[in-house]
DNA sequence: ACCTGAACACCGTTCAAGT
DNA sequence: ACCTGAACACCGTTCAAGT
């Protein structure tokens, strides 16, 4: 935040971190080099190396800096449980694709349980209020927590790549469904992806 | 296959891409260098430029070998259409996890299509003898897909961390559900996760 | 047609040396 | 306590030059 292009002298372990943290928001996890870090800061390479280690410490806090940022459970809508349920698991699906380098960053370095805990607590509670307690309720948590971290990760790797996803027609021979192999060659919505299996999951777990 | 550790002298497209391809499956992306692939081929780096382009085209030409692998469609087992739908995405997941570099590889490339397209075709003949044919049959077609992608590219990210997910009890005040805080603590079953939400979007989505 | 060596612009990291 | 410069061992890529 308080983070000049350049600002000679005034280093520290706070200033590298929020540097790093504009780096990778702005560009990429590969814009992350120590060189240009160290450009940005102002000073030498190795100045980095007194203050937090070195890259995979910065990593280190990068991740400790985005958990902070997100720890605060999200706001419930809805009036049924079940609707209550399904906005938590939105709320924390739109929250994660905000920043998408953090799911993929936290799973490499083991937080992920640190990350998804306040999802994980607000389900819990929901799901208590269904009557579902216990030992009964963990694998629905896990279930759905699954399903958020799996389509964001999923949805990014495919954004990272060229195309939509879409099959080639080309590819099909022509004894097949027609109308089946044009619907799969429009472009895929992963919203709705998501959708379906939120629908398909919250039939599934709950009573 | 015919790749020795260095043999001076013969240099092809195709020893590259073996060579390449051997490094990658008995390391890790990351150690697929120019460099470190001229060593194995017992070539200068600059050899291999003249044979396959640079990097990014040996990537390319790196998936088309591994999807001309995996091309070959799966044995379905099983009486009921829905078994048979089962097998086909099990064994898919199966396939894919045995080659867990491919599935990012592909994303990345643009070649997701590519890869589950004989899937695709398996999928549609089982969901056409259950009368889910034409444009109905294409959202229930890329769910599975979905699952079994984003599921191995999980499970993939997963274990390329430290830890197993499983909660810090730590984190959980102490009014919460005890019983609970402790079912989550256990190891994440990948495996049972997959059949859950699996289970889930058969019930939803076939007739 | 096929291969080499030198060079360029990048990496992360260490270490002795400065203030 | 904090920072620098030089050095080392790596990258991918280009290009003129060799056979």
């Amino acid at each position: 935040m308080t983070a000049q292009p350049a600002e000679r002298g005034q280093v520290s372990r706070e200033l590298v971190v929020d540097t790093a943290l504009r780096l990778v928001e702005e560009n990429d996890i590969s814009a992350l080099t120590m060189r240009r870090l160290a450009a940005e800061l102002g000073t030498a390479v190795t100045a980095i190396y007194w203050h937090v280690g070195n890259r995979d410490a910065l990593l280190d806090l990068l991740v400790d800096r985005l958990l902070d940022d997100l720890g605060v459970p999200v706001k419930v809508t809805g009036r049924s449980p079940r609707t209550r349920v399904a906005s938590i698991v939105r709320a924390w699906r739109q929250r994660l694709w905000e920043h998408p380098h953090l799911i993929g960053f936290a799973h490499e370095r083991g937080r992920t349980a640190t990350m998804f805990q306040p999802m994980q607590a607000q389900l819990a509670e929901e799901l208590a209020a269904l009557g579902l307690t216990g030992p009964k309720a963990a694998p629905a948590i896990r279930a759905l927590q699954h399903h958020v971290s799996s389509s964001v990760l999923m949805q990014r790797t495919a954004e990272r790549g060229p195309t939509s996803g879409a099959t080639d027609p080309e590819a099909w021979d022509a004894e097949s469904d027609r109308q089946l192999v044009d619907a799969l060659s429009t472009p895929v919505d992963h919203e709705s992806m998501f959708d379906i299996t939120l629908d398909a999951l919250l039939d599934h777990l709950l009573p």
